[in-house]
RNA sequence: GCGCCCGUAGCUCAGUUGGAUAGAGCAUCAGCCUUCUAAGCUGGUGGUCGCAGGUUCGAUUCCUGCCGGGCGCACCA
């Protein structure tokens, strides 16, 4: 049931039409057509379309109408439980209206799969190696790293979700010219010397050094100093992400496992071997070209020092390569990286194929940069004077869950606005709470009942066809439709889109919940009282028939309601965000 | 100059891999608390999908060329 109850049995009907309309000889079908069920763009259509009809018709030599009408017959007799009506619509869709209790089998399904509804095996288990923030240990994290932070677990999650197997590594890049300037700077700090031009600066440096006055005058090197401070600035990336409610599976050494352990050499020796490296001009380059990047790149520089590349191929050759290899087998690798490296895209694919892989093994995934605003107001940030907003005080401000949906508001690749003002504001105007909000309304629906002796009915004791309204299915097909929107997501590795249907789907309880009473009123005619003092601007008609509100439909409710709290709170879970219970 | 990304309502952005009469939030205007939580709801206004061609039954989506914006083009990371 990967797709939900509603697609799956939909799409084997669809299935079974098609092989009928075969033996029947009224289609040829010399290939087998994709099917794929959209929702079409007006209710009143129907409730899933296809436009296989549309599809086929080049291969079937016939109009589509045609095409539409032939499956449309074939679909509706033999499965009448399926199926209320199949509607040919020109230029050839197929437009499918559901039995309604089909429906109401999703609250049974989400029910019975509880934290695991959503899940499918779309992944089949392959292992991923998701790599993100991965910070340089120079400095603290800031806006752009949160955002980064954000989307990788996000992802992390919804892998998961639809069955890959993740790890999520942070890569430290303890090698090399940055850690040596962090040293320098820490010592110059402790000398009172000026800091060198390229140096590092703010609190953040002097506050290092303070932390590290022990080590002063104690003899030690530069890479020793380096090291240290590395580790410093490490254990406070680590609080900062913990504060963020984001934990790695694996820290992963630059220094430690790349260049110590050898596999730089390693990895640049088995170009050497493919003749994928040549020496020009006194240093060495890695033959990019050879795969289509734009020039060959050098590895190792006239000075005889590794450029990053070389760490980075040794890197993803280590994530790569089977076990019996000495690397760790991973059959997908995601890249979460800031926009600004987009242009290290296909040497790093140049260097997956260059050990015999296809480049789709890696995929990038770009994150855009975090305009900071207050108020509407810009703030400027200066690196160099190290004033940065860090991500720290973001969390301090305006919390960690309003953080991470407003980092997953967009989709990664574009630009985004974040307004401290907006998201720390208690509101209407702030997404966060309006999802969580929706989900905390439906708990303390839920207390509200068990305080007043409500029964709260499981979905096999309830009678469904009191929910005959339109209302009521407007609620459940957004539920239905949770499972093929998460593999959406997970494919296009947007999680963005889950953050939208989350907000449609808080929208919808919200709305459900005004229009509609669940629970029996306390007082004697209090309902009466209630449905006259709300007029429907909506409907129009203030002659509404009164809802009679039965302990049938009560139950119903409560449990059409349950569902949809299931499935923010499971949505939610996947974005990193809490889902309270009250508020 | 070359490469990548982007251009959709006043603003910020979605748009289910090429489908039907293009959506949401904010802003704005007009309403709704004697309620199971107003952190909410209802309605209105608002569009040449940057421009011009092309591909086809059909284009916001794919191709080409312009215009406009961002980023990258290191023996930096």
């Amino acid at each position: 049931m990967s797709a939900g109850v509603v697609r799956e049995t939909v799409l084997s009907t669809l299935r079974e039409a098609l092989n009928d309309a075969k033996a029947k000889r009224e289609l040829n079908l010399t290939i087998d057509p994709p099917l794929i069920l959209d929702v079409p763009k007006k209710e009143s259509w129907g409730d899933l379309a296809t436009t296989l009809a549309m599809n086929l018709s080049s291969s079937e030599r016939r109009a589509p109408m045609e095409i539409a009408q032939i499956i449309a017959k074939c679909l509706l007799p033999a499965h009448g439980d399926v199926l209320e009506r199949a509607d040919v619509a020109p230029p050839g869709f197929i437009n499918l209206t559901v039995k309604r209790n089909l429906w109401f089998r999703v609250l049974t399904e989400i029910e019975a799969h509880g934290s695991e509804y959503g899940s499918s095996s779309l992944g089949n288990g392959q292992r991923v190696l998701l790599e993100f923030v991965s910070a340089n240990p120079t400095g603290p994290l800031h806006m752009g790293h949160g955002r980064g932070a954000a989307v990788g677990g996000a992802l992390a999650n919804l892998l998961r979700r639809v069955g890959y197997e993740v790890d999520t590594e942070f890569y430290i890049n303890d090698a090399g010219r940055q850690v040596r300037l962090m040293a320098a700077s820490v010592t110059a700090v402790q000398n009172q010397t000026p800091v060198p031009e390229d140096g590092y600066r703010g609190v953040y440096i002097v506050d290092l050094a303070n932390r590290l006055r022990k080590t002063q005058n104690a003899g030690l090197n530069v890479g020793q100093i380096g090291k240290l401070a590395c580790e410093e600035m490490l254990k406070n990336i680590n609080i900062d992400l913990q504060a963020f409610g984001l934990t790695f599976d694996r820290w992963f050494s630059e220094q430690k496992e790349l260049f110590d352990s050898g596999k730089v050499e390693q990895a640049l020796k088995t170009l050497k071997d493919k003749g994928l490296l040549e020496e020009r001009d006194g240093a060495l380059w890695f033959k990019s070209s050879v795969f289509g990047d734009d020039k060959d790149r050098v590895v190792k520089k006239q000075d005889d020092e590794f450029t990053y590349l070389a760490s980075d191929i040794a890197y993803h050759r280590d994530k790569l390569e089977r076990r019996d290899k000495r690397g760790r087998g991973y059959d997908l690798l995601i890249n979460i990286w800031g926009a600004d490296h987009h242009g290290y895209i296909p040497r790093m694919e140049a260097a997956v194929q260059a050990f015999g892989y296809p480049k789709d093994r890696l995929h990038v995934v770009l994150v855009q940069i975090v305009n900071l605003l207050r108020g509407g107001q810009r703030i400027t940030m200066s690196k160099r004077a190290g004033e940065m907003v860090t991500l720290k005080e973001v969390i301090e401000e305006v919390g960690a869950d309003a953080a991470k949906f407003i980092f997953l508001t967009r989709r990664a690749d574009s630009q985004l606005d974040f307004d401290l003002e907006l998201a720390r504001r208690q509101s209407a105007e702030n997404p966060v709470y309006y999802v969580q909000y929706a989900h905390a309304r439906v708990a303390s629906l839920f207390r509200v009942a068990a305080e007043r002796g409500v029964p709260i009915p499981s979905t096999a004791e309830v009678d469904w066809s009191v929910l005959d309204s339109p209302d009521d299915l407007s609620l459940i097909k957004p539920l239905a439709d949770y499972p093929s929107m998460l593999e959406a997501s997970a494919k296009a590795l947007e999680p963005h889109r889950l953050t939208y249907y989350l907000q449609d789907l808080a929208g919808r309880l919200h709305t459900y919940y005004y229009k509609h009473r669940i629970l029996p009123p306390v007082l004697e005619g209090e309902l009466e009282r209630h449905d006259t003092l709300k007029p429907l601007a909506a409907e129009g008609d203030q002659d509404r028939k009164r809802e009679v509100l039965t302990p049938a439909l009560t139950a119903a409710r409560l449990c059409l309601f349950r569902g949809v709290q299931t499935v923010i709170r499971n949505g939610l879970e996947i974005l990193g965000v809490s889902a309270p219970e009250r508020m």
